[in-house]
This record gives C-alpha cells, structure tokens and sequence, in this order.
DNA sequence: ATAGGGTTAG
C-alpha cells in the first residue's frame, strides 16, 4: 500500500490558523507550505536512522475519531528525542490544518523540537507567536541559543524574560550561564549569581555545576570554590566540575588534591572524573599519581572505557612513557581524533618524530585530521629540523584538509624557517599571517635569531614581545645574552637597565624530581639540598666520564668575565643537571628518571643528559611544564648576565 | 505536563 501523501488528509472546516504555519528557511527548496509531497518523500536522500519514525508512518496512524492534543504531545515527543526534523516540520503542518496550530501546549513542544534540531530560526519565529507567560517556553529558547549560539541571545533572551515579569528557575539558570561560559562573560555570569542566591536555587546541584563551570571559564577558580563550599549535599557531577574548574586554571595539584577527598566520600567517580583527574596529572608530570588512578580506573571497572584511556595516553605520553602510551592506543577499541592526536603530539613533544609522521600516515587512512592534529605533526617537523616536510604538511593542511592555520601551527613554521636560518622567509610569513602573531610566533623567532646571532631581528622580535608580555624576563634573557656573545656589552647594559627600570626580576629555572613519593627540588647552582655534597660529587664523577666519551661543554652560552675551568663548572650545575645526580644516586640502577623543568631545557643539557643516558644506561627523560612550542623560555639559569 | 550541570588532544 502506498504511504497517504499529506496533501490527502482532509482538511477540518475550522478556519486555518495563521498563527503557527511552519517556517522553512531559505535554504530549503521548499517553499509551498505542505513541504513534503509523495514525491520529495521518496527522494530523500537523508533517511532518518533505523528506529525513526517515518513521516508517512506518523500520518498513518492519525486517530480517526478526531485529534487530542496528547496524541500530538505524544508524537511530537517522539521527534524531539529522534531529533528528527522533518517528520516534526511534517506534524506542524498537518496541526495548522487540523486547526491545533493555536494550541500553546503543542507550540511549545515544537519550539523545543526546533531547538534540540538546532534550527534556532524556526524555534525563534515560532516562539515570537506564542504567548509568554510560559516559563517552559522561555527555557526551551534560551537554551536553544546557549547549546548553538549565538550565546548573546540567551543572555538577551533571559533579560528579556525578566521584563516580563518572570521567575527564573532551576532550569533556566544552567542554560543560560553555559552562554556565560561559552563568552567568558564575567559580569554577566556574577550578576546572575546573584540572581540565583534571590532565587534561592544556590543549593541545586545543577545550577551549582553550571556556576561552577561558569567561574572556571572565566578564569576564577576561587569564585568556583565558594559556590562548591556552599553546596552540602554533592552528587558525582559537582565534584567534577570543580576537579575541572582546577584543571583548566592551571591548578592540576589542586584538582588531585580535591580528587583525594572526593574518594573519601561515598561517591563512585565518574569517567568524567578520571579524564579530568588524569589529564591534570599529566599537567604535572607527574607519573606516580597518574598511575596509581590508572590502577584505580582499572578496579572500578573503567578498563575498556575509550575516553580514559585516551586520557592514560595522553599522560603517559607526556610522563615520557611513550611506549606505555603506545600500548594503551593499540588497545584502544575505537580510535578517535582525540586519541589519535594525543599519541601524536606525546612523539612530537618527545622527539620522536619519525613516530608522530609514521602514525599520521596511519590516522589519514582511517579517521580526517583536524587542526589539532597539524600541531603535533609541524611540532614533530620543528622537533627534528625536518623543514622540507614541514612546509609539505602545512601546504597540506591548507590545500587538502581546508585548516585555517592557527598561530601554533606558524609558531611550528617560524621555528623551522629560523632554526635552518631562513630568516627572510621567517619574517614575510609573519607578515602575511591572517591571524595576530603572538608571544608564541615572536619567541620562535628569537630563540632562532640566538642561535644565528641575528641581532638586529632580535631587537625587532624583542621590541613585539615587550609589547606583548612585559612582564616576562626570558625574553630580555635571550637578547641580552646575543649581546654578550656579540660582545656588544653596551647592549648588555642597556637592557639590564630597561628591566630594573621596569621592575622585572628574572625568572629563576628549577627543576624537580620525585623520589619516593617525595619532590625534590632544585634551583641552578643549588647547594641547599642535604645530600648536596653527594650530587656534586656525582656531577664530577658524571662530567670526567662525559669528556672521555667525547662530550665538549657548550659553547651555547659564553661567559665573559669567568675562567675557562669555572665555565665548566657552571655549566654542569644546571637545575636538570643537579636533579638528575640527585636521582642517579639515590635510586636504584635500571629505573627510568623523570625530571621536571620549570623552563625550556637548553641544547647543551638535552646533548649532556643523552651523553649521561648512555654512560649510566639509565633511561633519562627531562620533561618542561611550558608548551613544546613556547620558545620564549628557551633558557638556562646559568648563562645570563646579571 | 514537558527540561538541566561536568570530560580528554594544542
């Protein structure tokens, strides 16, 4: 039997309500207002997935005894959780006809159809013909526009909501803060908080989260905190929001910290809870916490969750486990860009550049790249100094996979141009980049112009990044030392007095070990540790087996009024350098050391740890908490003037 | 009478 076309249905006697016709937009072929004869039906080359309720279906089974409401209420529901459109757009011409079009109930339901199919138009004109004494309706709406922008207009909405005379409740308020959040918008999120305390709702746990995502995306973490404090009864979700609103300030010790406590509580985590937790963890460096929730994931039965276990790549990864990592994505069950890209760029930051292109040429046979992809796969061009490749990637990214280049993709490409000493090419691509290049572009260009001893683009780059970030003393730190090598010792002097003028202190590197569940921390030439007598005793012993393997100190960094034998030995008291004696001599032979930097590893130390990974046959991995690719920081303590 | 918050790769 052929499915009945709408434009049989017989049309009722009662006068056709203007009011609730179904809008199409400009963009649908279909412009007449019963949309999908027999003969669009049947060319629908989008079908609805298995289980969806097909439109003719719908009409088929129209209740012939006349219409009820709760009829429509019930089939309209059934659109709203297929998400399916057009059998909804179907339903609403078939109510204006039946003359159920002014019915409020139904009209609502449609603008919640609309809304969850996110045709923010049909929802919003429909909407605008509608009574609006209905808070449900208003609901719907705001968020509408708070899931798929533009977020001014839940804001707008809600303001406009208010004029009415309206109470928000405890559903209007998560949808429109997530607007808040998705604009970083600050004054408006405090001031609906304040709403929320009028409203007496400060105490759902949804609105709770949602203020606490707020803050957290407006970089107030603290603020997050006191609406957490406030709220006595949490459920798993609260907690995860403020894990994350810790994570995504910066605070990943915080966030583990208040991981710990939330274990104290009755509450099973969440994959929520360990993607944040063990994400933060890899923030840190830190491998031991990070491995005791992977031993915690695996007991609450998280073993085949996709998600963490991405998360455990990604933390392996940058623990400098990348073959633990490596084992975990092939057991991943399905491979997604996330997980793709975390692997990729843990090879990136490590070095391993063979691996990370190795591993994209796999990706592009099974899952489409995405610009987050491109970083890691420049980022291993950067690495290795491959230039060649790295300009056929990023020809590739633009041509091929249409990806905008992002600041971080240029800073990978003016690392690699200065790096080869290509600093034409360098400075045209800054100024033809479509985006503001930031610290990130100048910094690569500086640390290029060090190695090169560009002194005149140095002063060009230094001047933007004065501009940019004054506060920061590295980039200060790199000129002057080209100064000093140039012997340009006025220079020299000229910026010490820029930066006491303008209040700067220098940053001071420090890198840190964990040595049985304890941190140890050291700064350059520090001889505060306990065992300090041991570790430099190590770094004696360590730097006479070096010369005989052939390790020349660094001429990185040249020192003009120092002796020759006391360069050396400034050279070896770096903070790496002092963390990995520490580690060397108080751990057992075979295990892998973990060093953590404040600041970028300088050259002659990357060249000195490899020399001290094949004498010791210890497996050594200095990680920096910076980016990879923020080159600003590319110093080491020991070879300033100051 | 219908609805809602948190998550990873740079």
């Amino acid at each position: 039997m052929p499915p009945p076309s709408i434009t049989k249905l017989k049309r009722t006697s009662v006068s056709q309500p203007r009011l609730l016709n179904p809008t199409f937009s400009s963009s649908s072929p279909l412009h007449t207002q019963f949309p999908y004869h027999s003969s669009t039906l049947s060319q629908n080359h989008n079908p609805e997935p298995p289980g969806t309720l097909s439109p003719s279906i719908i009409l088929s089974r129209k209740p012939s005894n006349g219409s009820h409401s709760s009829y429509y209420a019930h089939l309209l529901e059934s659109c709203i959780s297929r998400k399916a459109i057009n059998p909804g757009k179907q339903l609403h011409a078939h109510l204006c006809q039946m003359g159920l079009g002014f019915n409020s109930y139904l009209a609502t339901k449609l603008v919640n159809l609309y809304s969850v199919c996110r045709s923010l138009r049909d929802a919003h004109l429909l909407f605008d013909k509608i009574p609006k004494g209905n808070l449900f309706l208003w609901n719907v709406l705001i968020r509408g526009y708070a899931w798929n922008g533009p977020y001014e207009v839940a804001i707008s909405l809600f303001h406009q909501m208010l004029g009415y005379g309206l109470m928000p409740d405890r559903y209007t308020f998560p949808f429109v803060l997530k607007a808040c959040s998705a604009l970083s918008a600050i004054e408006e999120g405090r001031k609906i908080h304040e709403r929320v305390i009028q409203t007496r709702c400060e105490t759902d746990v949804y609105v709770g989260a949602a203020l606490i995502d707020m803050y957290a995306k407006c970089g107030c973490p603290g603020s997050a905190r006191q609406v957490f404090d406030k709220i006595e009864v949490r459920d798993a979700v609260l907690w995860n929001s403020m894990l994350a609103a810790y994570s995504q300030n910066g605070h990943p010790d915080e966030s583990l910290t208040l991981c710990g406590e939330m274990a104290l509580t009755d509450l099973r985590p969440t994959e929520a809870t360990f993607v944040t937790v063990i994400s933060a963890s890899a923030d840190m460096a830190a491998l031991p916490p990070g491995k005791e929730l992977h031993g915690f994931s695996l007991r609450l039965g998280f073993e085949s969750n996709d998600r963490v276990k991405t998360a455990l790549v990604d933390m392996y990864a940058k623990t400098g486990s990348v073959k633990v990592a490596r084992t975990l994505f092939e057991q991943l069950g399905e491979k997604r860009v996330v997980s793709w890209n975390a692997m990729i760029t843990g090879y990136a930051m490590h070095g391993h550049a063979s691996e990370a292109l190795n591993l994209f040429e796999e990706m592009k046979r099974e899952t489409l790249p995405d610009h987050i992809t491109f970083v890691g796969v420049l980022g291993a061009c950067s690495h290795g100094g491959l230039l060649n490749e790295g300009q056929t990637f990023f020809e590739l990214m633009v041509r091929e996979y249409h990806i905008d280049p992002t600041v971080q993709h240029y800073t990978c490409m003016i690392d690699l141009l200065g790096h080869c000493g290509r600093f034409g090419e360098a400075y045209s691509l800054i100024m033809q980049m479509k985006v503001m290049p930031d610290s990130g572009v100048w910094g690569a260009l500086l640390n290029s112009c060090k190695m090169h001893g560009e002194i005149d683009l140095g002063e060009l780059a230094l001047e933007k990044l004065i501009e940019l970030e004054p506060e920061d003393s590295g980039n200060y730190v790199i000129l002057s030392n080209m100064y000093a090598k140039a012997g340009k010792w006025e220079g020299v002097a000229r910026l010490r007095k820029l930066m006491i003028d303008k209040g700067i202190k220098k940053s001071i590197a420090c890198s840190w070990i964990e040595v049985k569940n304890k941190i140890h921390a050291f700064l350059s030439g520090d001889t505060s540790h306990p065992n300090s007598d041991a570790i430099y005793a190590e770094l004696k012993r360590l730097g006479g087996l070096m010369t005989e393997a052939g390790y020349v100190p660094g001429t990185g960094s040249v020192f003009h009024d120092v002796e020759e034998d006391e360069k050396a030995n400034m050279v070896c008291c770096h903070s790496e350098r002092l963390a990995i004696a520490f580690g060397l001599i108080s751990t057992q032979p075979g295990t892998r050391l973990l060093i953590t930097k404040n600041l970028r590893v300088c050259e002659d130390c990357h060249i000195a740890i490899k020399f001290i990974s094949k004498i010791t046959e210890r497996e050594v991995t200095v990680r920096d908490v910076n980016r990879y690719h923020h080159f600003k920081d590319g110093i080491c303590s020991c070879g300033d003037y100051w």
